[in-house]
DNA sequence: TGTGCCACCTGTACCGATTACAGGTTCAAG
DNA sequence: CTTGAACCTGTAATCGGTACAGGTGGCACA
């Protein structure tokens, strides 16, 4: 039996599949953000899974905030001339730091947002804290 | 006594002290992203403390990854005309719902990279788990 | 084997957000 | 009063991403 093989996957599709713009993966590619795929004999791309799933992982690092530098850099450590195991560990040890901070100002975020919406009853009144969370001296 | 009042920031401090890049502050300006400031006679502006913290707020929400009008939105809540209290909740809610979804994706993040690290035990053989966790088929 | 149509191809223009630059003015320290 | 740093304005450049124009390839179906 052959399970789902070689999905040969057209731009389109892999657009659909990955939320990307086609434009954009396009583009992606121009960059090199991610590889050049195969073409069929009258020059269309065809992209495997392996295609989705990097391009997945453009797509929410991006997303969260990631410098398109940052991203490149990551998948850069399993291109060719693999870098060595210790200085990958290093950038993406750097990466998780980043990731935690991230996660901290977020709660940051979090915090006053619901404490604040607890407080705002939803009446018409004029005052209000979460406006007096924004502007407050 | 008069404790540290009426800052009077010039922008390039404002700059330094929010880590906002000083022609960023400008263009925050034009766009209606900040208020504008009082100018000295010669024209110069001058920020206070409530600048100050509108900027910040600006900056890290940006960085996380909310988008300009998301900011902006959250930001009118408190301008003239304040909204009602109940519509203020409503936006902040939603936004509440973001930076949980926001967490949550970051967290995804980190889990991989933490226990992949954790194997990676520094030696510069070949293969490594980070590879692995961007590239496997 | 045609033929119709959609998705794709390339190249380039556009957009929004941000940053940089040019040429002139103000501030404030000395 | 002088002088250099920092500011001012207007505008151009950069960057990430998207859209469009004009021309093929892929493929279902007659």
């Amino acid at each position: 039996m052959a399970p789902q093989r070689a999905s040969g996957l057209t731009r389109g599709e892999l657009a659909r599949r990955t939320g990307v713009n086609a434009e954009t993966i396009r583009y992606f590619e121009r960059i090199g953000m991610i590889p050049a795929p195969e073409r069929t004999a009258g020059g269309h791309r065809i992209y495997d899974d392996r295609h989705a799933r990097t391009l997945g992982f453009v797509r929410s690092a991006r997303s969260l905030g990631f410098a398109p530098g940052e991203v490149r850099a990551i998948l850069e450590l399993g291109g060719p001339g693999r870098a060595l195991c210790a200085e990958v560990r290093d950038i993406a040890a750097h990466h998780l730091e980043q990731v935690r901070a991230k996660i901290a100002d977020l709660m940051e975020f979090e915090r006053p947002l619901t404490s604040t919406i607890e407080q705002c009853s939803g009446r018409a009144d004029a005052e209000c804290a979460v406006i007096d969370m924004i502007e407050t001296p």
